[in-house]
DNA sequence: AGAAGGAATTAACCCAGGTTAATTTTGAGA
DNA sequence: TCTCAAAATTAACCTGGGTTAATTCCTTCT
C-alpha cells in the first residue's frame, strides 16, 4: 500500500471543503489498517483513541442492547472519516461498534496527539465543526422519520437512499437499521411485491 | 431589564465553559427579547439569522409534520443557546418552532456576523465545536431510547429527567416528545398508577 | 455433488399503541 | 361563583409489528 497516496486522499479529503488547514503541523505517524467483509474496525465497549479515515469500502454502525438485539445506526462510504466521536473525545467506551460491509482500508491516527496539534489550526477547528454538523443534521433527518414515517415507507427510503445497499447486505441488517425484525421486514417486502 | 447584566451572564455562560473567548470582538448589538408563555421565538419554517441565548425560563422545541401532529423534540432549560443551528448555518427555514414552557427572557445577536467576528476566535470556535458535542449526545441517547426502550420506560426516563415539567405542562406536550398520542399516555399513567 | 448451517419466508397468535367517540375533569375569564 | 372550552380519561375496536416455530432457500465447505 502506498503510504504516501493514503495520506494524500486524506489531506484532499479535508482541503476539498475549502478549509485552509495548515498541513505543517500534521507531522502524526500514520497507520494503515485493511479490514476485510464481516470483520469489526473496533467493538462496542472498546475504548476508542484514535482518529480513523475510511479510505475505500463500506461499512455500518451497529450497537447491541442487553437483551442482544442488534441495531444498525447508519451506514458510512468511503471516502469519509468515521468513528465514534464521543468515545474519542470523552475517552469512553464506544457505544457502537464499526464492521465492514466489504473489504476496506482505513487509516488512522492517534487522536489525542492529532487534536492537541491540530486545535492550533483554525481551518482544522472549523472542519471539524462542519463535520460535526453534517452529522447532526443526518441524525436529525433520521429521527424524524422515526417518528412520522411507517417500516413501510422507512424501507423505501432506504432503497432510495443507499441503492447499492439493498442487494448486497443481508436483510437482517436493513431490518436492524429500520428498527424491525427481519420477520416484519419480510412481511413488507412480499406486500409491495403484490402491488 | 438590565442590558449590562444580560450581557454578563451570557458571556459568563461562555466562560465558565473553560475556553478562552476574546470579548474584544464582541461588539455585537444585543436584542433584549421576553417571550410570554405559550408563546412562540421562532415558528416552524421561519427564516433564522439570530443566535439565541435562554437567560431565564424553559422552552420545548416542536416540528408539526403535515399531518398536523406535533412532535417535541426536546426541551431546553436557562441558562443555554437556544436555536436552530442547522437552519441558521446554511441560512435555511427552522424545521422547528421554539415555544415557551413559562415567561421567558431571551437575548439575541445577528448570527452572521457574529460568527463571522468569532470565527477568528479560536477559544469560540473550541466552544461552538462543544456545543455541537453535548447537543450530539444528547441526541444519540434519544434515539437508543427510542428504539431499546417501550413507551412506558420512556414516560418514566421523563419523569426522572424532567421532574419540573412533569406536572407542569399539558401532558399533550409531554405525549408528543415520547412520540405516543394522549390517548396512550393517559393509558399508561393509568397502568402506572394501579401498581 | 452432497451435506450442513445460516438466511429468508410463511403462518398463527399476541399485544402495544392508534383511532374514534363519549364522558368527566380542570381551569381561566366574566 | 358560574360558565364554557380545552384537557384528560375511559371504552371499543383496529392494525402493525413482535414472537415463535416450521419450512424452504441459499451458500459454502468437503
Amino acid at each position: 500500500m502506498d503510504k504516501a497516496l493514503l495520506e494524500a486522499s486524506f489531506k484532499h479529503y479535508f482541503d476539498q471543503m475549502g478549509y485552509g488547514i495548515d498541513w505543517q503541523y500534521f507531522t502524526q505517524s500514520m497507520q494503515i489498517q485493511p479490514v476485510r467483509k464481516g470483520e469489526f474496525l473496533f467493538q462496542q465497549g472498546e475504548k476508542v483513541d484514535r482518529l480513523y479515515f475510511l479510505h475505500t469500502g463500506q461499512v455500518r454502525y451497529v450497537s447491541v442492547s442487553e437483551t442482544g438485539k442488534e441495531y444498525t445506526q447508519s451506514f458510512a462510504k468511503s471516502p469519509r472519516i468515521i468513528g465514534s466521536t464521543r468515545a474519542t473525545i470523552k475517552g469512553t467506551k464506544a457505544l457502537f461498534g464499526i464492521q465492514a460491509l466489504e473489504d476496506c482500508m482505513i487509516i488512522s491516527y492517534p487522536w489525542h496527539s492529532f487534536f492537541d496539534e491540530m486545535r492550533q489550526d483554525k481551518g482544522f477547528l472549523e472542519c471539524y465543526c462542519h463535520f460535526m454538523e453534517q452529522i447532526f443534521i443526518l441524525k436529525e433527518e433520521k429521527e424524524s422519520s422515526f417518528v412520522k414515517d411507517s417500516a413501510e415507507k422507512r424501507y423505501l427510503d432506504f432503497c432510495v437512499d443507499y441503492p447499492e445497499l439493498k442487494d448486497k447486505i443481508p436483510q437482517q441488517q436493513i431490518a436492524s437499521y429500520l428498527s424491525i425484525t427481519p420477520v416484519a421486514l419480510s412481511r413488507i417486502r412480499q406486500r409491495l411485491k403484490r402491488t
